[in-house]
DNA sequence: CTTGTTGTCGTCGCAATGACGATAACTCAC
DNA sequence: GTGAGTTATCGTCATTGCGACGACAACAAG
């Protein structure tokens, strides 16, 4: 049969949103090739290990995250020849958004692991390893469409957050100011988008806002428009 | 390393809108294993091959159909082990949207290749072989989607229709009747969708519809909402 | 000329949105 | 207390886009 045999890898682009900014969990490749430059997180597939699983897995070992209200999404598999130079490697890439988990715990293999801005990296034009660069521009048209017709946003929120917690993640998704008064009525007047939790928040010198939950819609009809 | 090598594949689900039905292209296995099945279309992917050549590839053998207004575009990938009893096969799932090629060139490929209605497929609740039934709702899924927020419908249509014409490719991907009044003002409305070409049909007992081409435009905002 | 068929244009009401103004509920400085 | 500053929430209004339909235009067949 005209084919060869190929290894399998999983890559994730893990996204978060962290002081309203953004960000990208990347590491720094120890070994080569490309030793010393920033990379996507990933590894090679196990063999008897389905695709979610493997992805699922470099996860947790990555960020220390177990499923804690984030999302992963199979995003796209790469693999021309030559992308890496060792050999043929597919890589099959996934989409993580999770909420700020904090530092991250150093000892595991995110060791090297760090979280960059996206605003950087897309202004700096700095160059990620392999196709990573690619790979990481196709997470971030997918998230950002995803805003749009899904509930998706919530996945970057702590299990309660207030309204404008989740504006702020849009904004910093799309990068886009919204209008307080608006983004406000589209959430709540979308039955399923988020539900009270009937507390508030205590904070700093303001009116306390009210806390709410993930509501059970997953799909938004009619979509967040983009400004 | 903990990982083994694997078979690389892509999968096609090739669409297509024949007498306002929409079918997709399925080949009769003439080999075990699920020796008599129908299957999606697909084979390994060569030595030094893209992903996105193979596929072309892949179509071109099946159908004789060579990019002629049509669109191709990556699915999914599935790797549960398991899923190929011969051993670990990924499998890289496209999807073809074409113009009805009317009648199958023999000899080729194809020779076991024909139009299935998907209509007749999802009532009838029948297996494909391995999990290209998952594949095949995944394919229907994501062309249903598309054609809401985009101009891909035209990919269904030769290269030059009448506005009823792309309806029913709408209403046969969807399912659903579409008021034509509406679906003209929305058509002729939005910019770059579709540009007149001057001309006008001839044909049976009515009045002359005009001739579209496929405009510049490849999103649709505000989207097609479906019924 | 009438009838039937198909394509195209118009009108009406409603729902959703963008762009604001206004008010509510708190903290802090004095 | 009282007022100023801050943040959250509610309301208003014009515009846009859409669903539901009526009306007309341009052809073929009888």
């Amino acid at each position: 049969m005209p084919h060869q045999d190929v290894s399998v890898t999983v890559d994730l682009v893990v996204l978060t949103v962290r002081d309203d900014d953004l960000a990208v969990l990347l590491v720094r490749r120890g070994i080569p090739p490309y030793r010393g430059r920033l990379a996507l997180p990933g590894g090679f597939v196990h063999a008897q290990e389905d695709l979610p699983a493997a992805a699922g897995r470099e996860l947790e070992e990555e960020t220390g995250i177990r499923g804690l209200g984030g999302h992963l999404e199979q995003l796209a598999t790469f693999g021309t020849p030559g992308r890496d130079p060792r050999g043929r490697v597919v890589t099959v890439a996934y989409l993580a958004l999770v909420p700020d988990p904090g530092p991250l715990v150093a000892g595991s293999d995110a060791a090297s692991a760090s979280w960059n801005s996206v605003g950087e990296l897309e202004t700096g034009g700095r160059r990620l390893a392999f196709d990573h660069s690619q790979i990481l521009t196709a997470g971030l048209e997918r998230a950002r469409a995803k805003l749009e017709y899904s509930t998706l946003a919530t996945s970057f929120c702590p299990p309660e957050f207030t309204i404008n917690e989740l504006r702020r993640v849009y904004e910093a998704v799309w990068g886009q100011p919204l209008d307080p008064r608006n983004f406000h009525r589209k959430v709540t007047g979308t039955p399923g988008f988020v539900e009270a939790t009937g507390t508030t928040t205590g904070r700093q010198g303001g009116r306390p806002a009210q806390l709410f939950r993930p509501g059970g819609a997953t799909a938004l009809h009619p979509a967040m428009l983009r400004p």
